[in-house]
DNA sequence: GCCAAAATGTTGCCGTTGCAACGCAGTGGT
DNA sequence: ACCACTGCGTTGCAACGGCAACATTTTGGC
């Protein structure tokens, strides 16, 4: 346990809350840790989700999959993001969208009910927390907007620009590595994955980025 | 200002709260009530966003456009809605989006700081303000979700149908009028104006569904 | 009611991209 | 070491859709 609680100490949702106060806190929240492997589903579309995920170790995807077998992957979640909020937080009976586990995950799973409403034994931190959680369902949004800005072009070409030229900001660096595979790539810039490769080496060619692998180095200036 | 109040004491912000309340609880959150022309941008990109927006009449919407005069609607806010909470409780320094009126608006600009914090006369409505906050950020976040899986279909004809599909589920009947012109339905869905026209009426001919000006009727079953 | 401007419908062209099919390389299990 | 499986690159083909250009309708101001 305090082995789990040292690797989410530093979670932005625990910004400012006292260590020493996390161990009761966790229980305070109906706090358990979690164990799930690659490819699981942590929460299904459709179902009812009363919890909220915190990443402790591993990779989450926000997918919508489509009857034909269409999947989008509609954002990224790491160690320290949480997600499934919203759909507790907004009051909806069931989710959406689904949350699938992308490698091995160990996640926290909190009692939605409890961070929000005030318990009886009044947490002094438990206000820090609510602040908290309106900063991270805040900063998801603009996460959301900005895959939009990728989604809203109309070429692949302009969209792998846009998607490069966001994780450039993000890394701080012209060259990074992605955390998404080609077929992921594809499946979160909604194209089709062997017209991603193509459009990839066509730019390469056009010296616009270069690529080997997983590592992409943006040459073009946006 | 009576007369405003009674036009924004429905809005899910203030759910829950006593319209006597009201009064006083605007000066507290140094509220003011603006109007705009259609057109014109209520925050523009790149600006420091440091006041919420609550729509009282009108509609706004959240717009980004690239360099190329290319432009995506990404949501849009009607009576009683929100908009800016984002970049604010986010902490961001600018707003990456534009929010523009697109009929004549009067909004109600709250100083987002004093809705957060706790004021010093402490108002016994403002943890209910906060919640209401929560729950208000949590619904845009699904309401993009939304738009995502829209965005998130390879062709048009797919778009149009997902985006019928909510508005039906939206308005409770098979039958609604757009709150989208031709020109903003294509911006929203992110596809090329006549592309559009075209896919529709190929549609109603397939008897998909059936359209006048901007009342659409779905036929198809998904 | 008149006119300019904006919104919408229509059409042809052709580039981009989805799709299917195949080969190759890397990985993990036995 | 062998094999199944998964991920990735490549290519041909067809069609979907962006773009431009123009016609038509609707809107708003006077």
């Amino acid at each position: 346990m305090q082995n789990e609680i040292a690797k989410i100490r530093d979670s932005r949702l625990f910004e400012n809350i006292q260590e020493s106060e996390l161990s009761s806190m966790l229980g305070c929240l109906g706090a358990a840790f979690r164990d799930y492997q690659k490819s699981e589903f942590i929460f299904l579309e459709g179902a009812e989700i009363k919890q909220i995920g915190v990443v402790v170790e591993g990779t989450v995807h926000m997918v919508k999959e489509d009857v034909w077998g269409g999947k989008a992957i509609l954002a990224v979640m790491t160690h320290g993001e949480i997600f499934g909020e919203s759909f507790v937080c907004g009051e909806y009976d069931s989710s959406t969208v689904s949350f699938q586990a992308t490698t091995d995950c160990k996640i926290l799973c909190l009692s939605f009910h409890r961070v929000l409403c005030v318990c009886s034994r009044a947490c002094v931190y438990h206000n820090r927390l609510v602040e908290n959680m309106v900063t991270l369902i805040a900063r998801k949004n603009v996460k959301l907007m900005d895959k939009m800005e990728v989604l809203s072009k109309k070429s692949i070409r302009e969209r792998i620009l846009t998607w490069l030229s966001q994780q450039v900001q993000f890394n701080g660096t012209k060259a990074f590595v992605s955390p998404l595979g080609r077929l992921e790539l594809a499946d979160y810039l909604c194209v089709d994955r062997s017209a991603l490769t193509r459009e990839l080496s066509r730019m390469k060619s056009d010296g616009l980025l270069d690529y080997d692998k997983n590592t992409y180095v943006l040459k073009a200036v946006i």
